[in-house]
DNA sequence: TTTGTTCATTGTAATATTACGATTAATATT
DNA sequence: AATATTAATCGTAATATTACAATGAACAAA
């Protein structure tokens, strides 16, 4: 810390409402071109997709593992471990909800909106 | 730069299509409350916002410009010059233009997804 | 002309994110 | 048991992001 009430390099959320907070934490989920990917590629198989993540998207194994980790502690995904593999698949029950928040910040009112 | 063709703290964009670049960059935009906040507040006024953001959010004069630097930079809001305070709404096209891309991310088809 | 107001810019401090090599853990396979 | 496969974790290097003080630029008002 410092002579600042928050270090600098950090988002000062709690001046923020949860779901402007909430808003933020899954944008940041799709702000990485690899996680697009990953889901757009999870969406694209009818089954799970069990580690050919690596090969189609281009980045390294760790690398991928991490973006993974990301979607799947954020709950936009599932991860089952199937011997020495892991499938993951679409959260479908959370990725509905997630996208009614986004969706409702994203359709705003834009009537009497081109004032300047 | 290093011994790796890209430097590591730098997505590798290169590998990524437009399409998938161009969500994750809209997404990173509603990536920090603070912006979340910001066009919340330009959607909820009828008239333009002429510089009470900063009173209205609650971080320094410098951090609220810096974050509508970049939403303008996208292109998601515009900034009119109006005397010593500039004018500040949303700018309609772009954001009907990025609300698209984003929402044909959003829908794509959940069904047979429920597989872990 | 001086003073005040408003906002952008610059500089800087600190944390966050991205990427990957090396290693580990767990399970299959031989 | 020994080996191979798969994916997570650890460690680290580098850039990105966030925040704000200090300053500057533009204009209005006195």
């Amino acid at each position: 810390m410092n002579k600042y009430n928050k270090p600098m390099g950090l988002a000062k959320t709690e001046i923020f409402t949860d779901l402007q907070n909430e808003i933020a934490v899954i944008s940041k989920a799709f702000g990485h071109p690899a996680r697009v990917a990953i889901l757009q590629h999870l969406f694209k198989m009818d089954t799970c997709v069990c580690g050919d993540l690596v090969s189609e998207i281009g980045l390294a194994q760790p690398t991928i593992s991490q973006h993974l980790k990301e979607l799947k502690l954020l709950g936009l995904i599932k991860g089952n471990v199937e011997g020495t593999s892991v499938c993951y698949c679409i959260d479908s029950e959370n990725w509905t909800k997630m996208k009614a928040i986004i969706s409702q910040f994203l359709d705003q009112d834009l009537s009497n909106k081109n004032c300047c």
